[in-house]
RNA sequence: GGGCAGGUGGCGGAGUGGUCAAUCGCAACAGACUGUAAAUCUGUCGCCUUCGGGCUACGUAGGUUCGAACCCUACCCUGCCCA
């Protein structure tokens, strides 16, 4: 495949989304118009089943190398992951079996495959474990000489536990190692990573120089944050995940806060930013950006077809209060129950006891009815919609056997 | 190895013999409101219940007591200080 070193595509790589650029964006400006073929990783650990639209910002970013024409990897952290990383205190350190690994990372490949398809477009996928795993303890001695207590202790996370009096394994300390020693074991040109990601970056930037007399480069990629440098959402509740349908993507969007309008088209989209600034000094209602980006961000994951269907589906239940396009169907087979049962049945509830508060609290409707008696039996009938909070829904469907 | 302080609900953190299913904050959920699933306000927030109550829970295992998250013993785990 043919390098790409026309200068504006180039430098929309090295701006687009991007937060740091080291040890200078001329210096990786320079590389890239060079016409040689660089390496580039970027790293996820298999930690849990699903990716989430954060993972989605930096694997766009891979891609977009991959597409200049450059050799763009993407590596599991199967052995960093097999080890665990003890952020709670005393939570169990859960440690992944290579099932478990092997099974995350078959789920990615699906979750990822309408971005980007493995084994095309120069991406390529690779296992850390097929080198750390081969480390003699002589080794890991020799890298961990490269590093001081006190540098590790100046990550804001070890320093913020440490002022807290909370733990912090020996092996968190290796962590940085490890990841580190992954640039020297490819062989790389530079990294990729999410911006809060730094830290662990710049170990190998480290170790590369030390091992390898190699300038490292490092881009690190904006979060979604807004400007307030506010994650959205306080947790991860809104981040949404790769496996949500396109309804949930798009109603997650859309719950974000105003702020994350432009940095969410920024990195996310390729939308010409300058329109959107324009269409926000307009005045135009932040809501119909916000539209648009949710639109953006579904199709990039899903059909078109799918998105338009999913923005429909949200104006309908949302600005409208009516009731989605589409709803889950579940089969039923008692005719009359009482409405706790049947909630539960349906699994739209836990417990009786969740049940029995929803009720009371007027969250439950059954063919637009609030139903606000909690002993209440339930006639069920063909197609009736059961509503629990503004956006559950289900319809039942009578089973004709017994 | 020694001394000291701790281990409580999804998280943080009160409680130190009965009135504790456990104050409070965060998260979560429901309602009102809103351009939004944001913000704000209100309510809820272990499980089961014939709504009387029952059951399971305060690191683990035993014990004392009419009664234990709280007292005793052993064990496991964490932090701090000393060596």
């Amino acid at each position: 495949m043919k390098i790409i070193t026309d200068p504006k595509r180039i430098d929309e790589f090295l701006s687009r989304g991007v937060e740091t650029v080291l040890p200078s964006k001329e210096f990786v400006r320079e590389k890239l118009m060079s016409g040689k073929k660089l390496k580039m990783y970027l790293g996820i650990d298999p930690t849990g089943p699903n990716l989430h639209l954060g993972h989605l910002v930096t694997i766009l970013k891979l891609k977009e190398f991959a597409d200049l024409g450059h050799e763009a990897i993407l590596l599991m952290g199967d052995f960093t992951g097999m080890i665990g990383d003890p952020t709670d205190k005393s939570a169990a350190r859960k440690q992944l079996t290579k099932k478990e690994v092997k099974k995350n990372l078959s789920g990615y490949k699906k979750q990822l495959a309408p971005v980007l398809k493995f084994g095309w477009g120069g991406v390529r996928v690779e296992f850390n474990s097929k080198w750390l795993s081969k480390l003699k303890f002589e080794e890991v001695v020799n890298l961990a000489s490269n590093f001081t207590v006190q540098q590790m202790l100046a990550r804001d996370m070890f320093d913020k536990r440490m002022k807290e009096n909370k733990p912090i394994y020996l092996h968190e300390f290796l962590y940085p190692l490890m990841q580190g020693y992954d640039c020297v074991a490819m062989d790389v040109d530079g990294e990729l990573g999410g911006n809060d990601q730094l830290f662990n970056i710049l170990a190998g930037r480290d170790l590369m120089k030390a091992l390898k007399n190699k300038e490292k480069f490092v881009i690190g990629v904006k979060l979604l944050t807004d400007a307030s440098g506010q994650k959205m959402g306080k947790t991860e509740g809104n981040m949404a995940a790769l496996t949500d349908s396109a309804n949930d993507k798009f109603g997650k969007v859309m719950s974000w806060p105003d702020g994350l309008i432009l940095p969410g088209f920024e990195i996310l989209t390729k939308a010409d930013l300058g329109k959107i600034k324009k269409r926000m000094e307009k005045g135009e209602n932040p809501r119909d950006l916000k539209l648009d980006l949710a639109l953006e961000v579904v199709k990039l994951l899903h059909s078109e077809k799918e998105a338009k269907k999913a923005r429909e589906n949200f104006i309908k239940v949302f600005s409208e209060k009516e009731k989605p396009v589409e709803m889950e169907k579940v089969r039923v087979k008692t005719r009359v129950q009482n409405i706790l049962n049947l909630l539960v049945n349906t699994k739209l509830v836990s417990s009786k006891a969740e049940a029995r508060r929803l009720v009371e609290q007027g969250g439950v409707k059954i063919d637009d009815e609030v139903i606000k008696d909690w002993q209440a039996e339930i006639e069920i009938k063909n197609r009736m919609v059961i509503q629990v909070g503004k956006r559950r829904f289900i319809n039942l469907e009578l089973s004709e056997k017994i």
